[in-house]
DNA sequence: CAATTCCGTAAGTCAATGCTTACGGAATTG
DNA sequence: CAATTCCGTAAGCATTGACTTACGGAATTG
């Protein structure tokens, strides 16, 4: 899975507002949508983008809809920053090489 | 600085290639342009997101302008999934805790 | 089975934005 | 000063997508 997906449902500030929501736990829609400043069918549609991102999960229980983070595709993204700043210092540390010589 | 600026500017997928494009190391607008799909103006355009997110810097040699990488921003990105990262750990070990009570 | 709760989907609207071409400014070169 | 290189900005276009309201389906309750 590329990282596309991820970016782009993470870059809408009601989105993410979603998405960080999730960070006290898993909940249901109805829950998500309180205090936002958006409708709940809104979320119901940023949930959908969410999860076909690989970013959260979804299971029933009873007549409700429980979303939890993926933590999988969270880790993505972690290890997406973790190694672009690897690899930028690295680039930095060669082009001040570059100058001493 | 907040972090929508930046989850907004690595959304587009263009802008996004432009970004990785200086992990190799600082770059003119016309390198950087080199191989996108896009007209020079429209990586200029990029550049300038990138700039005012705080994700790019740019400074003048000669009749060229140089992009680099801004370790701070790009640190802070990485900070941020860093965080939800564990968060999202401890936020899971309570729910299996609470389940087991 | 009827009522209720919870939520996904459809359709439509409107603002945001990624892209292009055209243009002009700034720095170097002769 | 003229020519060239490099690049930012303006203007306009076309697409995308975030949001709303309206609706219907699925599960629980009595």
């Amino acid at each position: 899975m590329t990282y596309e997906l991820k970016f782009e449902a993470l870059a809408v500030p009601t989105r993410r507002a979603v998405f960080e929501k999730l960070r006290a736990g898993p909940a249901s829609v109805g829950v998500l949508a309180e205090g936002l400043p958006v409708s709940r069918p809104a979320v119901s549609q940023h949930l959908k983008v969410l999860k076909d991102a690989g970013l959260v999960l979804e299971h029933r229980e009873g007549v409700k809809r429980i979303y939890r983070l993926d933590t999988e595709g969270l880790r993505e993204m972690r290890d997406y920053f973790d190694r672009f700043w690897d690899t930028a210092l690295d680039a930095y540390k060669r082009s001040l090489e570059a100058k001493d010589a």
